[in-house]
DNA sequence: CTAGCCCTCCGCCAGA
DNA sequence: CATCTGGCGGAGGGCT
């Protein structure tokens, strides 16, 4: 299926928000599905509804309110509907929204529970004899309540096809990129999140978090040749060593690279080889030249060239900006 | 910054 | 017929 941005088809998300929702879920969720694209892409990805029980709906711990969003009949025609969390698990949920969501599952609608909205398709019986991700700090109380779901630990997001969870906050990026990836290919998916990510300096603190444990439905066919590429950027590796390393002619290598990461072989290992060479820039006191040398770049005139379109810097003032960045964070 | 080389990438086509 | 593979050539881009 990811074939790429061959498919141009705009996605009908439906958000339903309720009262005392997490605004930065609900933010997740305007970001990657309400952002218009037109400009960048060509055409629109997504369209998104605003839909909730009552007119006016106040965000968790009555932050702000929104209003003017649409009713529960709203839902109906929605390809998606992301039911981003809920303030209250012991609470239950309103028989008006769970009536809605099984609705819109009947219809054959995807439906999306963000971090503790899993609470609320579990409730409406969605969940049953299928996998879920939750929020580590509830996974307990969860699998108590629902003993017919399994909940798996330790993962970002369980994609079960026409239902998805996402295991806590931020994991919801995750996730929405995930669909993004499934619904428009690699490409586009990689384009929203480097929207997301702006700041190419919030990179070096943030993949260590997002680097992940995923992918678990979809089957990287070329994981291993990813694995033994990052063990030695150190030496020159061209396609042909790649391909001969995943048994593939290298023109077959390169498409599943496409597919797969949505980059060309070779540029995905000189995205390895900086992302490399960043983390020794913030972790070491190595010269500049050894960097390059040691992640594959050559000489430093190249790794300059890297890290500027990269990260639009010298090494020196990313260093610079790395370590002030952390002193700040520590103090 | 330029020159020059080589590799990469991608469309196209043919074969399984 | 649909899907996947892989060889070819040329334009383009990266590296020294």
């Amino acid at each position: 299926m990811p074939r790429g941005s061959s498919q141009r088809a705009t996605v009908e998300v439906a958000v339903l928000v309720d009262e005392g929702s997490n605004p930065f879920e609900f933010g997740c969720v305007c970001e990657i599905f309400g952002a218009r694209r037109t400009a960048e892409l060509g055409f629109e990805p997504y369209s998104l509804r605003v839909v909730s029980p009552q007119r006016r709906v106040a965000m968790r711990d009555g932050l702000f309110s929104l209003g003017a969003v649409g009713g529960l009949a709203d839902l109906d025609g929605a390809h998606t509907v992301v039911v981003p969390n809920r303030p209250d698990v012991d609470t239950p949920g309103r028989p008006a929204v769970l009536a809605a969501i099984r609705r819109a599952h009947e219809r054959g609608a995807r439906l999306v529970g963000l971090c503790t909205g899993a609470f609320t398709l579990a409730e409406a019986g969605l969940l049953d004899g299928r996998a879920a991700a939750v929020h580590w700090q509830l996974a307990d109380e969860f699998a108590r309540r629902f003993p017919r779901v399994r909940v798996e630990p330790d993962v970002l997001f369980v994609d079960d096809g026409d239902v998805v969870t996402s295991a806590g906050s931020a994991a919801a990026l995750d996730l929405g990129l995930h669909l993004v990836r499934g619904d428009h290919g690699a490409e586009i998916a990689n384009l929203v999140s480097r929207r997301l990510v702006f700041a190419a300096f919030r990179d070096g603190g943030q993949r260590q978090f997002v680097e992940r444990p995923v992918p678990p439905a979809g089957q990287a066919s070329l994981a291993p040749t990813l694995a033994w590429a990052r063990s030695r950027l150190a030496r020159p590796l061209t396609v042909a060593d790649l391909a001969r390393h995943a048994g593939w002619a290298p023109r077959t290598l390169a498409r599943h690279f496409v597919a797969e990461t949505g980059m060309a072989p070779q540029r995905w290992l000189a995205a390895a080889r900086i992302r490399a060479a960043r983390r020794l820039l913030e972790g070491t006191d190595l010269p500049v030249e050894v960097i390059a040398a040691r992640c594959g770049l050559g000489t430093a005139a190249n790794l300059r060239v890297h890290l500027a379109r990269d990260a639009g810097v010298t090494p020196t003032a990313y260093r610079a900006a790395y370590r002030g960045h952390r002193l700040e964070a520590g103090s």
